[in-house]
RNA sequence: GUGAGCGUAGCUCAACCUGGUCAGAGCACUAGAUUGUGGAUCUAGGGGUUGCGGGUUCAAUUCCCGUCGCUCACCCCA
């Protein structure tokens, strides 16, 4: 094969695009129910961006982003995920409303696998403005939302709080440090070297021993400072009045990303793979004044992997097939013409385009002449609901056959109530 | 970046381990079963330099090496 997409990259083709289609709509309309309004930023970014915000020492940005060299030598990359951009586009703007709702691709170079890829795409959400824990609530109640919109039952929601940046967090890492340091013996070779590079991660490991060592290590949540054990509290508390959250307390997860502080939460899907995140978020109280905006202004936010999304829907069999054959027989009306009569073809055209016109989906009038048998072929492997037959018979009364391609039953219908009487068709439907 | 597995018709796979008969099957495709009625069935048919390159051998889809690609896992994360 000459040309293929790139590595990691896929086409989503059209007998898959209407699950796409239906995530992004079930998704807008739950971002509206809570009046989030969508924004769309540059996929282009430039470098220092995310060097500030997601952090220099990660991984993301240190072997992950697409960057290069624009013509004016300028450092950019493709987008490694959208929270940052959002971030800029409402310092850089001003705005006043921080409830903001994206769909797009992000970009990773990483090594491809299951539920992972290096053009991928996310939903996501970022509440900007406050620091209140009613925030984080919300955030989560828009998450929960939207899971339930796309029907998805059987995943867990784990919530956790990481502490601040200034305070909590080099404390608990020096405890957590100390306890290991002890244990260092039955940890895996891996585990070893994360003490020293990231050793929150260390709870991400699934290697049997090390998994014994951190059964007694010391956990964030017992290490906050005053404030942000109080936040999460609050946020536990509130969480409990909403009867419909179902989460659980996960004092391992962290996230991948600097500048999460405090609430940090993952949604995880056991019929995926390794990968098993098919969303997560957090606070980041301080990224707004990082990228320059007021120091004051709190925020928090969540991103859902589309593909992961869409491999969890499928795995709870969300997508009926027989839904996708509804929507591709989806009112698709066939019109054909019989015998070589160049006048039927006009008449077939003008009804083409009034039909049209009227809001129905019409396929285009075939060029060659065919014998009927042959236009139902067709019709039938376009999954049309209607064939429209203009024969000779029919011009001369004024009529065209319909055929409803389901049935196989067909009347004759005189041309100028063939609108309403379609309509009336399809709507009973 | 590291490791493992896999590349055979448009698709899903068989034959490879134990080298050697024309590399097979299902689905799909094309044409027919008499000319205004599809999906089913039947009949016939087209289609593969076995990813690419090299080596071993009288002989390689089959064994070995390289390369490219895909997949999964580590890592990391959505």
């Amino acid at each position: 094969m000459k040309y293929q997409a790139l590595k990691g990259m896929m086409d989503i083709l059209p007998d898959q695009v209407w699950k796409w289609q239906f995530v992004e709509s079930v998704s807008r309309n739950i971002f509206n129910r809570f009046n989030f309004q969508e924004i769309r930023t540059p996929i282009l970014e430039s470098l220092p961006l995310f060097q500030r915000s997601i952090g220099e020492e990660t991984d993301i940005v240190q072997k992950e982003m697409f960057q290069f060299k624009d013509r004016g030598d300028r450092d950019v990359v493709m987008r490694p995920e959208v929270t940052a951009s959002v971030v800029r586009a409402f310092v850089e703007h001003q705005l006043k409303d921080g409830k903001l709702y994206y769909i797009g691709a992000s970009f990773r170079a990483e090594r491809p696998q299951a539920g992972r890829f290096r053009q991928f795409h996310q939903v996501g959400a970022e509440l900007i403005g406050g620091k209140n824990p009613e925030d984080d609530v919300l955030l989560l109640k828009v998450l929960t939302a939207l899971l339930a919109g796309l029907g998805l039952r059987r995943y867990q929601l784990k919530i956790n709080s990481v502490g601040c940046q200034t305070t909590c967090r080099p404390e608990y890492r020096k405890v957590l440090k100390e306890y290991l340091k002890q244990k260092h013996a039955h940890l895996c070779e891996n585990c070893q070297r994360r003490i020293e590079t990231n050793i929150i991660r260390i709870f991400d490991c699934k290697v049997e021993g090390c998994q014994k060592a951190i059964e007694g290590a010391p956990r964030v949540l017992d290490h906050l400072c005053k404030p942000c054990e109080e936040h999460f509290a609050k946020v536990k508390e509130l969480l409990d009045h909403e009867k419909d959250i179902p989460y659980q307390i996960e004092p391992r997860i962290v996230r991948g990303l600097d500048y999460y502080n405090r609430t940090v939460f993952e949604v995880s899907h056991d019929a995926l793979g390794a990968q098993n995140a098919v969303g997560g978020g957090g606070r980041y109280d301080t990224l707004v004044g990082e990228l320059g905006g007021s120091k004051d202004i709190g925020a928090c936010g969540f991103a859902c992997g589309m593909e992961r999304l869409l491999m969890a829907l499928d795995s709870e069999e969300g997508f009926k097939t027989e839904e996708s054959a509804q929507r591709l027989r989806c009112g698709l009306i066939y019109l054909c013409v019989l015998g070589g009569n160049p006048e039927l073809k006009t008449a077939a055209r003008k009804i083409q385009g009034q039909l049209r016109g009227a809001d129905f989906r019409v396929e285009e009038l075939a060029a060659e002449d065919k014998p009927l048998k042959k236009h139902l072929e067709i019709a039938n492997r376009l999954h049309a609901l209607f064939v429209l037959i203009l024969g000779e018979d029919e011009f001369r009364e004024g009529t065209v056959s319909v055929k409803d391609m389901n049935s196989g039953t067909q009347e004759k219908i005189k041309l100028d109530a063939i609108e309403t009487y379609l309509k009336g068709r399809l709507v009973s439907r």
